[in-house]
Order: structure tokens, then C-alpha cells, then sequence
DNA sequence: AAATTGACTTACTTATGAGTAAGTATGTTA
DNA sequence: TAACATACTTACTCATAAGTAAGTCAATTT
């Protein structure tokens, strides 16, 4: 693996960790033992950074979902919960989580980004959650954007307030999801 | 009212629109038109005015449920979701959703005040929806504890997602959340 | 009237952060 | 083999941030 992906894969975790204002270039130079500048070589600016950690996962997302693709509609669901048991187990939140509450401080291209992301997601979910209504393996009486929202935002915060109160939330947030589909 | 005041509305208001690492002391001194130094008179540290604004308003949460002890289990629920729709049309996240996402890089005093503020919250709405449900006139299948974390989370997260989206999720989800108890 | 307190300002310090210009070593291509 | 590109390091700059020591001045207290 070369220094780029080691910084990329660093700078994720940092910000799903830590968030965009707290971590520094110093955060990323000193473990993988390069120099500050080292790091600027790759990605000139710190937004430059932010919009390509964005992408690449946001990438990743798209191949997975693809990659579902021919499974049932339960098995896709059950695959997209366990991004967020795995995220829980990695002390990690999700991007949203981890961006969204100081949106407005984020430059320009990262904004766009991280908006790109979180709309995919959203219409994946939606159409999911749509077929798998009229198909009968699902059954909710919310409409299936505003559920998708629901699920979406249950399991965004179950992984905050895990941070904050140091129990397992997702976990249960995501035992009683499946009961309410 | 005095400045000591005005710099806790201030810096409520920077945590809950920025964060805590994307504001400093100038986005207060300034807008007060004060210096520097006179926040530091007030509150000697960041981290002692991160806490004193988290203290303060769970103290306000603490009085206002405490005001609402004797309407009824809907009327006090109707209350506690009023918080979060006045949050989104003010811009704001509630303080877990702000602080939460990087609770890991916070000082250990607001890292405590934010736990504290937590249970106390997730307490009341246990308590609130378990009455609810004996008395009949809440009506869900999960256990108390877990949905109180269902409800509350999907609030703090709509409002972030409101932030991202530019859409008005935690509306259409607290429409939602009322029909689920 | 003198001393004290409260609420600041002035004028710093120290640390840290993002970012850059110029140089170096190791390949790679014309 | 000479020129060039890649992947860095060295050694900085410049801006901003938190925090502090000492001084000012009006309002109280003694």
C-alpha cells in the first residue's frame, strides 16, 4: 500500500474519530513517520484532503450497493445495518454524523460532497425500502422516503450516542429496525 | 442583561451552529465588541465555558420537564418534540448531535457535563414513555429504554441531516414519531 | 476620604496549524 | 546518457488560537 492510501485510509479514520477541525496534518505525518509536507504533496490543501476521503467512501458505497444488487431485498438491508454494527465496533461514526453538525464551517467542495453522498445513500434506501413494500418483504405505513430518513437517522445517532454514553445503542437501534420493516 | 450572559447565548449558539473545535474566542469578542481578555475574565478556559453553557442548559431542561410534571404523558411528549422543531428552525443541532461526533477530543469536564446531560435526558423519556404505556395511553412494542434512544435519536440525527439536505427531515420525522407511540 | 472590588482593556506570549519554496535521491523515458 | 518525473525532506512563513500579566476606571464598601 503506498503513502496515499495510507493517508486517505488515516485521515478517514481521523475524521470519523475525531471530526474535520480537530485533527491536523501533524495527526497524519508523525504515524505513518513522513513529513508535514509529505502530506501536502499528496493533497495540497486540508479541503482537498476532506473531498477526497469523501469521495473514495462514498466510491466504496456505490460498488457495494452494486455488488448487492442481486440479493434480496432483506439481505441488502441486512448488509446496509451491518455498516453501522461494523462502524459501532470501530468506534467510528458515520460521515454525515461526523460532518453534518458543523456543515456550515465545511468548504465549498467538501459541502458537495458529503450533500453527493448522503443523497445517494438517501435514494438507495428509498427505492430499497419501496420495492421491498410493493414486493411484500417489507411492511411499514410511513412513506418510503421519510422511512428511509427514519432508518437513516436512528442509526447516524445510535453510533453518537454510543460515543457519549458508552452503551451498545446502535446495536438496539438496529434489533428493533428489523422489527419495524 | 450582562455580558456574562451574552456570552454563554453566544457560545450556545457557535457550539450548536459550528461546534466546539470551529469557533474561537474572536467569533464572541467580536460580535460582543468586547476583547479577547474579557471572555477569558468571565470564563478562564474554553473548556470551563464549554461546560457552563452545557451545565446551563441542562439545567433549563431540568426545570422545564419539571414545569411540565403535570400535564399529560402526550402533552409532555408534544414538549419534548417542540425542543427539536424550534432547533430546526433556529439552524441549531441539539448539544449531543454537535458535541457527540468528537466527544473522544473533548476536555474531561465537558466530556462529563455531556454524559450527565445525557442520562438525564434519556432518563426522563424512559420513565415518561414507561408511564405512558402502563397508564395506556402510549401505545409500542420496544422497551421503554430502547425507544426513548429510537425517538431521541432520530431526532438529533434529522436535525443534522436537515443541515446537510437542506430539507426539513426532522419535521416529517417528528410527524412520524408521533404516530409510533 | 481611603481602600477595595468588579469588569474590563492593553499588550503581550507561546503554541500550533496550514501551506510553500527550494533542494535531494531514486528511478524512468527520450 | 542526459533530461525528466516521482516522491519525498528541509526549512521556512504567516495566520490564528488560547491564555496571561499588568494596568485602568467606575462603583461600592469601610
Amino acid at each position: 500500500m503506498d503513502t496515499r492510501d495510507k493517508i486517505l485510509d488515516l485521515g478517514e479514520e481521523l475524521i470519523r474519530t475525531k471530526g474535520y477541525h480537530a485533527f491536523s496534518f501533524k495527526d497524519i505525518s508523525v504515524p505513518l513517520d513522513i513529513k508535514n509536507a509529505a502530506v501536502h504533496y499528496h493533497f495540497p490543501s486540508k479541503s482537498n484532503l476532506g473531498l477526497a476521503i469523501i469521495d473514495r467512501t462514498n466510491d466504496r458505497f456505490l460498488s457495494e450497493i452494486h455488488q448487492w444488487s442481486s440479493l434480496s431485498k432483506e439481505k441488502q438491508l441486512a448488509n446496509f445495518l451491518k455498516i453501522y454494527s461494523r462502524s459501532y465496533r470501530q468506534n467510528k461514526v458515520c460521515f454525515m454524523g461526523a460532518l453534518g453538525p458543523a456543515y456550515d464551517t465545511l468548504p465549498a467542495n467538501m459541502q458537495e460532497g458529503l450533500q453527493k453522498a448522503s443523497h445517494e445513500i438517501r435514494s438507495w434506501l428509498t427505492s430499497l425500502l419501496k420495492e421491498g413494500l410493493s414486493e411484500g418483504v417489507f411492511e411499514f405505513t410511513e412513506k418510503p422516503g421519510e422511512k428511509a430518513d427514519l432508518i437513516i437517522s436512528a442509526l447516524l445517532a445510535g453510533l453518537i450516542m454510543g460515543r457519549v454514553t458508552g452503551e451498545p445503542v446502535v446495536l438496539s437501534i438496529i434489533k428493533n429496525l428489523k422489527k419495524q420493516v
